[in-house]
DNA sequence: TGGATTACGTGATCTAGATCACAATCGTAA
DNA sequence: TTACGATTGTGATCTAGATCACGTAATCCA
């Protein structure tokens, strides 16, 4: 399906847009292919764009004092990804954007979206029950945290995205947990 | 000040709203004052309405296994919550809210909610963006819990909220910061 | 094709924080 | 005023997971 096609199936999950209003929406969004490893996001720089993921899988981490990476989301397709924090307060990136496999995504500019959210009820409505549905995810991964242990959010994790096993590699796992390599490589092998 | 002008100011900070119809929004609020200790959502049980704080302290909490407690919030005058996974799926209450101290607040219900959203774009502007606000404090709360160790998450919190340190008790600070009041109680009597 | 970089496994050691146990103090309701 | 529950402090012990160290397999790329 083509990237068109699978950003109205995604909208018109939650909000309700008519053939005209969605290619209107639609117009502001720019198609750009990544390979791997290639970056969206440096931390340090400006950002006024945010993505939405066609194909492949990017990764939004934060890197703290040059040493250790915490990877925030793995972006899957369907899935909205940038530095938000940055975006909204218009500041530098904290947060890095960058893909684990090659990767086709649709880009929007923070003005647009605002200007989109302006001019289309529905549209800002969309983009309410969107943050809504990172918000509740974000709680729930705090919850998770607080709750259970390593081999608890690891098993839940494989759990929801069992893609993720062969698609990145394991370190990368580990970051998204917030345990050491060694640490989820002794979890899977076993060693009780 | 009232009620009514604690929640005008809050929300005229994000939407333009006319007299008459901020008056129309607010209709939809029900006031209601809390004892110490009362119960404003318990777990199990239906949840159809949030809460914005006008006066006192409540928090919403987690709780595993009839054992643990976790506190996702501390919930303060100007702030909203409620257990939002339970009010958008129409389920069953997991998070539980209750006052630390005696408390004032205004009750909106989730259809109330919805149908002034989709009355007023300007409402629903409104909690876009607070919802935004939320998603985006709880991504750095997620950060600070892999980064930080206790002691920095404890200073981060104080800092933030230093009436915390005099209002709620310890226990329940340590519930919030995800490890236990005999760690917490060693910290900051500094046995280091 | 071969050399280098990245990914992964595993042993040894160390530490933050959990858990258990007990005592002291503070509030608040009767 | 009394008494009981809630709150807090602190010692002793235990454990999940970090860190360090090293070796091997896989992957990339000129």
């Amino acid at each position: 399906m083509e990237a068109k096609e699978i950003l109205k199936q995604h909208v018109r999950k939650t909000a309700i847009l008519s053939d005209e209003q969605f290619e209107y929406f639609f117009s502001h969004f720019k198609p750009k292919s990544f390979k791997k490893g290639q970056v969206l996001i440096s931390e340090g720089e400006k950002v006024d764009q945010e993505f939405f993921v066609i194909s492949g899988c990017l990764k939004a981490f934060f890197i703290n004092d040059q040493i250790k990476m915490y990877i925030l989301q793995f972006a899957m397709p369907t899935w909205w990804t940038s530095d938000y924090g940055a975006l909204y307060n218009q500041s530098k990136a904290t947060i890095g954007v960058d893909c684990i496999t090659d990767a086709e995504v649709l880009c929007l500019s923070n003005q647009d979206r605002e200007k989109l959210c302006n001019e289309l009820h529905q549209v800002e409505h969309f983009f309410r029950w969107r943050t809504n549905k990172g918000y509740l995810a974000s709680q729930k991964r705090l919850l998770s945290f607080m709750n259970n242990d390593t081999k608890a959010r690891y098993e839940e994790l494989l759990a929801m995205y069992p893609q993720l096993y062969n698609l990145v590699p394991k370190h990368l796992i580990a970051s998204y947990l917030g345990v050491s390599r060694e640490t989820l490589s002794r979890l899977y092998n076993n060693h009780k």
